[in-house]
This record gives C-alpha cells, sequence and structure tokens, in this order.
RNA sequence: UGGGGCGUCGCCAAGUGGUAAGGCAAGGGACUUUGACUCCCUCAUCCGCUGGUUCGAGUCCAGCCGUCCCAGCCA
C-alpha cells in the first residue's frame, strides 16, 4: 500500500506544469539563467494563520526549487506595520516545518531590507525616476484619472535636489501622515494602473513589529518585493494571478534599481479555491474574532492548523497541492478531493481502533454471563508490520445503532432477526436472533448467539458468512467520550459567491457534539499516534494536541453517506 | 464599457497542427474479517460560440460570447 502511494507521488513528480516549462527555458543554453541555480521563495505577510491555499504556494515555491536542484527562501513579507504581528511568524514557520518543507538558513524579513530599499529610493530620485508627491491621499484618488483620462501630479516636475531633501526629511519624521509619497516617475496615461506614478513610499507613525520606531516611512509591496527578491539572488518569483498586473512595474523596479546585475523573473499561478470553505484570510480572521469559530485552530478552518486538529496529515495535504496541478486557470477544488487524499494516506499508515458512534447494546445470549476474552485484532489491514493488539470481549457489547434493523431493507446484509450470520470483528460470528423494545417500541437491545468455533472469525468448518463484518466495542470495560463532529463550515455552494454576507452562508450543523460514545479502552492508551479508526466510509482521530478521548474530533465530511443503500 | 487574465466531461487537468491522457466524483461488477480498501468496466465523435486558413485545428487567424481580477498612501 505504501509503495502504491509512493508511486503515485514519483508519477505526480514527474508531471509538468507551465512554470516548470519556463524554468527550464530559463537555464536551458541561452537561457537568462543559464548555469545559475533555481532559487525560490515563500513570502508568507505575517498577519495570519497558513491556510491550504498557501500549501499550494508552499508546494509550487519549495516543489519547483527541488525539482531543479535549488533552493528557496522563507521570508517574511512584513512592509506593512498596520496589519503585520510577530503572534504569526513563529506559528507560520511551525506550520511550513509541519507540513515538511524546510528553508535551511534561509530565514528572513522583508523589513531587514528597510535601509537598502531607502538606498535604493534615493537611487531612483536621482535618476530622476521618483520624486516626492504631495498630494493627499484625497487628492491623490481625484487625480487619478480615469479611463482615458490621465493621472495628474503637480509634484512630477519638482527638482531632483528637492525631492531628495524632502524624502530625507519623511524618513526623519517631519511629515505628518499622509502628507507625502514618493512615487516612480513612469507614465500617468499608462492603461495599467499599476504604471501611473505608482506610490513607493508612504508615511505611518506605527510601531512596526521588528523595526520598532526606527522607521516612519514604509516601502509599498511594489517597491519592495522586487527588491528583496534580487537581493536575495532569487531567479523565479512565483506569485499569484493577481499580480500579473504588476509584473511590469516589478520589472521596472528591478531593471531601474542598481542591484548587482541580478532580475529576478515573476510567473504567475491561480491560487487555490475550494468549495465548502473560504480561503480568504480576511473571512478566516473575521470568524476567528467574532467567534464564529474557537480558533485558527478551530477544526473546521481550513488553516493549517485546523486542518491538523481534524486528523489531516503533512502528507495528504502535500499529495492534494501536488495533484490538484499549476495552472492559470482560476478553479474551484472540490473539498471531496482534499478529503481523498486523507482517506488515501490513513488507509495505509493510520492505527485502527474501535469506537462506536451512536451505540445500542449487543447481548450474545449463549455466552456466560460474567465470563470474558481477549481477542486479538490487527492495528492496520494493510500493514503487518503495525502488529496486533488485544480487545477484550464479552456479553454484552455495544454496536452501532443502524447495524440493527428491526426489518430488513433489500440488500442489508448486517443484524436483523433471523437475518445472516455476521462477523464481530476479530472475535466471533453470531447470528440475531431477536431485540428487546421499551414502552415506546424503541430498540434498547439486540439479541443475538454466537459460534463457539468461529473465535477469530473465523468459522471452523470454513463456511461463508453472508453478513458484513461489525465493529463492537465490550460494554464491560468500554469508556465513554465525547465526540465532535465536524461538517465543513459552509455548505453548498460556496460562500465567495455572496462575498460580503459571507457569515450568512455559515453551515448551522457544522458541529454537532454526541455524547455516549463508547470507546474501545486500547484508544484511551494508544494516545496519539495510534489516532484513528475508519468507520466504513469515515474515520475520526483524536485530537492531535490532547490524546484524551474527550477530545474526539469525528469527521462527518467522508461519513455522510448511509452505509447501506435503501 | 480602461487594463490584465481565463474558457477541454459534475470538479481539477494533460494536450504546443495529425485525428481528446490521467485523477476526483458518479454508475455497474468482482473480491473482502471494516458494505472500507483493492481490482475490473462505464463515463467528452468532442474541446465557450461563429466564421476562416489547412489534406487535416482543441491546437493557427478574425469576430463574438462568458467569466475572473485590478483601478489602496494593502499584500
Amino acid at each position: 500500500m505504501a509503495d502504491e502511494i509512493k508511486t503515485t507521488q514519483e508519477e505526480q513528480a514527474e508531471s509538468r506544469n507551465f512554470i516548470h516549462a519556463f524554468i527550464e527555458e530559463d537555464i536551458a543554453p541561452g537561457g537568462q539563467y543559464e548555469g545559475m541555480t533555481v532559487h525560490t521563495r515563500f513570502p508568507p505577510e505575517p498577519n495570519g494563520y497558513l491556510h491550504i491555499g498557501h500549501c499550494k504556494a508552499l508546494c509550487i515555491d519549495f516543489g519547483s526549487a527541488e525539482r531543479f536542484g535549488g533552493i528557496c527562501n522563507l521570508r517574511m513579507d512584513d512592509t506593512n506595520p498596520a496589519k503585520e504581528d510577530t503572534e504569526y511568524v513563529d506559528a507560520i514557520q511551525e506550520d511550513i516545518h509541519w507540513l515538511g518543507f524546510d528553508w535551511g538558513d534561509r530565514f528572513y524579513y522583508g523589513s531587514d531590507y528597510f535601509e537598502q530599499d531607502y538606498q535604493y529610493a534615493v537611487e531612483l530620485i536621482r535618476k530622476g525616476l521618483a520624486y516626492v508627491c504631495e498630494l493627499t491621499p484625497e487628492e491623490f484618488k481625484a487625480n487619478r484619472g480615469d479611463v482615458g483620462i490621465p493621472a495628474v501630479s503637480p509634484y512630477r516636475d519638482r527638482p531632483i535636489e528637492e525631492s531628495l531633501d524632502l524624502f530625507q526629511r519623511m524618513r526623519n519624521g517631519e511629515f505628518p501622515e499622509g502628507s507625502k509619497t514618493l512615487r516612480a516617475k513612469i507614465d500617468l496615461s499608462s492603461g495599467n494602473f499599476n504604471m501611473r506614478d505608482p506610490v513607493l513610499y508612504r508615511i505611518r507613525y506605527i510601531h512596526h513589529h521588528r523595526q520598532g520606531d526606527k522607521w516612519c516611512i514604509f516601502p509599498m509591496y511594489d517597491f519592495a518585493h522586487p527588491i528583496q527578491d534580487a537581493l536575495e539572488g532569487i531567479t523565479h518569483s512565483l506569485c499569484s494571478l493577481e499580480y500579473e498586473e504588476h509584473r511590469p512595474l516589478y520589472d521596472w523596479v528591478v531593471s531601474n534599481v542598481s542591484i548587482p546585475h541580478h532580475k529576478p523573473r515573476q510567473i504567475e499561478f491561480a491560487r487555490l479555491n475550494m468549495d465548502h470553505t473560504v480561503m480568504s484570510k480576511r473571512k478566516l480572521r473575521q470568524l476567528v474574532e467574532q467567534s464564529y469559530v474557537s480558533g485558527w485552530d478551530d477544526p473546521r478552518m481550513p488553516t493549517l492548523c485546523g486542518l491538523r486538529r481534524r486528523g489531516y496529515t503533512p502528507r495528504s495535504i502535500r499529495n492534494f497541492c501536488d495533484r490538484i496541478g499549476v495552472a492559470k486557470t482560476p478553479s474551484v477544488i472540490e473539498y471531496a478531493f482534499l478529503e481523498h487524499c486523507l482517506r488515501e494516506d490513513l488507509n495505509a499508515t493510520a492505527q485502527r481502533t474501535m469506537a462506536v458512534l451512536r451505540p445500542v447494546k449487543l447481548t450474545i445470549t449463549n455466552y456466560p454471563e460474567g465470563q470474558s476474552e481477549t481477542v486479538t485484532v490487527e492495528n492496520n489491514p494493510m500493514d503487518p508490520a503495525a502488529g496486533t493488539r488485544e480487545v477484550s470481549f464479552s456479553r454484552h457489547l455495544w454496536v452501532e445503532a443502524d447495524d440493527f434493523l428491526p426489518e430488513p431493507v433489500p440488500k442489508y446484509k448486517r443484524l436483523y432477526p433471523n437475518g445472516p450470520e455476521c462477523r464481530l470483528k476479530g472475535a466471533y460470528l453470531i447470528t440475531c436472533t431477536g431485540c428487546v423494545r421499551d414502552a415506546g417500541g424503541n430498540v434498547t437491545e439486540v439479541l443475538a448467539t454466537y459460534d463457539p468455533e468461529s473465535r477469530g472469525g473465523d468459522p471452523a468448518d470454513g463456511r461463508k458468512v453472508k453478513g458484513a463484518t461489525i465493529h463492537w466495542v465490550d460494554a464491560a470495560t468500554a469508556i465513554d467520550a465525547e465526540v465532535r463532529l465536524y461538517d465543513n463550515l459552509f455548505s453548498d455552494p460556496a460562500p465567495d459567491a455572496a462575498d460580503k454576507n459571507f457569515l450568512e452562508c455559515l453551515n448551522p450543523d457544522s458541529l454537532q457534539v454526541l455524547t455516549g460514545c463508547k470507546v474501545e479502552p486500547s484508544m484511551k492508551e494508544a494516545q496519539a499516534p495510534a489516532s484513528f479508526q475508519f468507520l466504513r466510509q469515515g474515520y475520526f482521530c483524536l485530537d492531535s494536541k490532547d490524546s484524551s478521548p474527550e477530545h474526539l474530533v469525528f469527521n462527518r465530511s467522508v461519513s455522510l453517506k448511509d452505509s447501506f443503500k435503501k
């Protein structure tokens, strides 16, 4: 099984996307980076937790470098002090490491380049390619121009020396916020508004999480990013589609600033979108801050820490990202595909343990009261090396309520009176003989007889078992646990369609607490590593941060289907 | 409607002029000590539309339609 998955990964590794094609051209003989090491970077803004969309970018940034024997830097893109916080820096690194990516010693902060950014800005002024503009934000907007109407700046042609002086004084803190900016002198009538003399620097009297109060002018992304890339020797700056229109500006900065002979190439790809959830950091923050969820790591969140608590493995997530492909087509991936990748991984690696979610008592009428024994069950049928465990068995058991039906429906092959012989996983063959009902007619107990000659689940005479195999828990030793059922935060369709009111799209059934879950004792002893149990088409797991049964997380989204057809 | 993208099966996605890969989902069957897993089969005469070039077009050209993004002193 593990080999098969590995094979899948190898196949995927061989698949080539358009970014790979570009890189190949660039490093091939005659290409602009001939003979150079492919160098990429992952530049998160530390203003939130990483989500699965970032994982796609991570896989592309680190993956592309790795594919060509290159390296990838990790850089905190913290040029806007108003939005960033140190809190996120550590969490981001932790999540990236959890996924298994490593940036070695190449960890940087965009803000560490502030002094160099400043010097390059001065260089642009000296070259007559930038000027200090005194339009206020309101005036700036009013003079932005429009379709076919050029923008206007009365300060565009001011003397270089004057801009130099003003820029220095901006840095010195002599002017109030919003009073002045440094602008690139490019083209006020460009159809691409990013080129209509874009702002390079703005004044902000805000404490920077890393630079403290050293600076009161901060470079814009469009100015800082290309410089950071160039300084770090990045060959390929991979980013999402919305930066496509910024590329001319990116190239403008790179070619007008005298960073020693290095021009990184920006290539854009479509960011990840998924149904049943939101990927916007702004929205995710809103969910957290307005307490719609318990935190960034709420299992319903698409954040990496949320997925981790929900039972997702790093491998399943990376596999997912490798398989969804890289293209420029804006796409929406079905959540079912992510779930498939998880099941694939868990099936091969997860240690099983039995639990009953909606219990009904099962009594083996011909098994002596008070007697008990232990049976041996394999920890992972897909992997003999995972070993076995001993499970307690006695006269009274708990089984899933829907494993019994007083009246069978077509194709039902589990327990019903005079129904087929069924197998209790790892224990014995049983035949249902009837049930006990309360005054209201509800089934309170299922009755069955067992074949003493079928210990371990194999009939002594080798007869074929017609019924299904049923999982169970010994009532004498079972422990109760609170189980939380999680479904996706949003029901279909994806809320992005109703952007502003996305909170109204919240799925009211996205969290249920099921009490009375009976869990096999060994689960408690198993601790976190032994964390999964397949329940037909579903699975659940122990919370990765707290292995106590009170924190069982059941991923309902993969078990929504009825386990039998009516 | 200014600019920039994108349109191949329900969802992704290969394909770069030679007669539509693969995965997910779905349906059918086999197998099975989890109705899981695994295995087999089915699932686009057609590539947004309309013309054109060509012996031949999803691939080239023209026009049209649809859709997403930008128009922050955010990233």
